[in-house]
DNA sequence: TATCTTAATGACCGACCAGTCATTTATTGG
DNA sequence: CCAATAAATGACTGGTCGGTCATTAAGATA
């Protein structure tokens, strides 16, 4: 029997506004899962809800797609950031801790932390969206943490450390572990706790390994 | 006219024995500079200077060959250094330093480090493959760290920093090099000098960023 | 030199997938 | 309620590439 009622569900909607989103997120989704080359337009426009036809009433061509995702999904949390450094009043040890810890919730935390394994597995093959990418966000981030050594340094609580890669070091444990996240992390059994993790990176960050002497006078 | 001579070259030799590994050796650099689903077997094949019916006669599918360079590539260099740590006499700071020293000529200089960018990239499609990688050179160059970190708390040089992640954390800018190597690297400008970069590591992660008081009673 | 073995070739096949387009149908507006 | 519009569909196509195999010829053997 067909159902009493004579509701027939439409087979589809009109959402014109909504789609490229859908698609970009799901496009992003994919390609982070399996790279631009393995990622078959099919699955994305069937993970937005829709089909493959409606896909290229939005985006020209598969390379146009991943350009798109690329571009748009960055959003730049570093500019938050920036400010944030900008106006921050308390000690500068404080201020890389809460660097650390808001990166990891607004960044590490969500898809955009996929975004980087995907370019670095992606550098190859598309150099010119990689390049793009390092100066939006890696140089920037970079340069945050550069510029927040250089406070501590100026306000003295710092060391004058050599500062031409000091910033990029301080990054790489953070990244390591977006990049672990998206890799490793799911085919393994131990996992990272991301509140300790950050707090072992300050910690060694700040204090160093070696036993603390009296300075020589 | 032709040559005088009548010395006509072979169109191809007979090389059994040296074939899979100029082929695994081809595959290892496209697949790196690619990734897998991007690499076509005809280019390999052309890189190792056969045709890809001689590609099948070594192994059996693009998979099976995938693996095999994986399995067969990672060479161990991480015996030689548990090996090293394990009979070295100096200071824990130096062994440290020359860890990270060796590390790169060996390693990260090689084509070994583009193969951690490749693992990276497909453990979302080779799971198994990922896992073997983590524990053979992955989870054994944390311990090796780790390792080296606890001789230096044992021997009263280092502080007793929380000991979960430390090998780890130390580990991260040495694979972020890595990692930039085959990513960044070849699209922009700025390069690393990894002398230079390897120097701050090791006084950063020895000294730590905050300014040296005299220990409180 | 003649014969045999097999490494190596490269033309070929078929599956897969990016990209197209004629058709369908949700939605709008008169 | 009935066009008119255009969002969405999905069957289709053409090119690419993994994989095959009948054929060729290098090198070994006697």
């Amino acid at each position: 029997m067909s159902s009493p009622a004579k509701i027939i569900e439409p087979r589809w909607e009109r959402r014109k506004d909504a789609r490229p989103g859908e698609l970009a997120a799901a496009a992003l989704e994919l390609f982070i899962e399996r790279g631009f080359a393995a990622t078959r337009l099919d699955d994305v426009a069937k993970r937005a809800g829709v089909s493959k036809g409606t896909l290229y009433l939005y985006f020209d061509s598969k390379e146009d797609l991943f350009k798109a995702v690329i571009r748009e999904g960055y959003v730049a949390p570093l500019a938050e950031a920036e400010q944030f450094l900008a106006t921050f009043e308390g000690s500068s040890s404080d201020l890389i801790c809460e660097i650390f810890r808001r990166w990891w919730v607004q960044v590490g935390a969500t898809d955009q932390a996929g975004m980087t394994k995907l370019i670095i597995a992606e550098a190859g093959n598309f150099p010119e969206l990689a390049r793009f990418y390092h100066d939006e966000v890696i140089q920037r981030s970079h340069a945050l943490l550069d510029h927040a050594i250089k406070r501590g340094i100026a306000r003295g609580e710092f060391r004058d450390v050599g500062h031409e890669y000091s910033g990029r070091i301080s990054c790489a444990p953070m990244v390591m572990m977006m990049l672990w996240k998206h890799s490793f992390a799911p085919c393994v059994d131990h996992q990272v706790d991301p509140e300790k993790y950050i707090a072992t990176i300050t910690d060694m960050l700040l204090n160093g390994l070696n036993v603390r002497e009296s300075p020589k006078k």
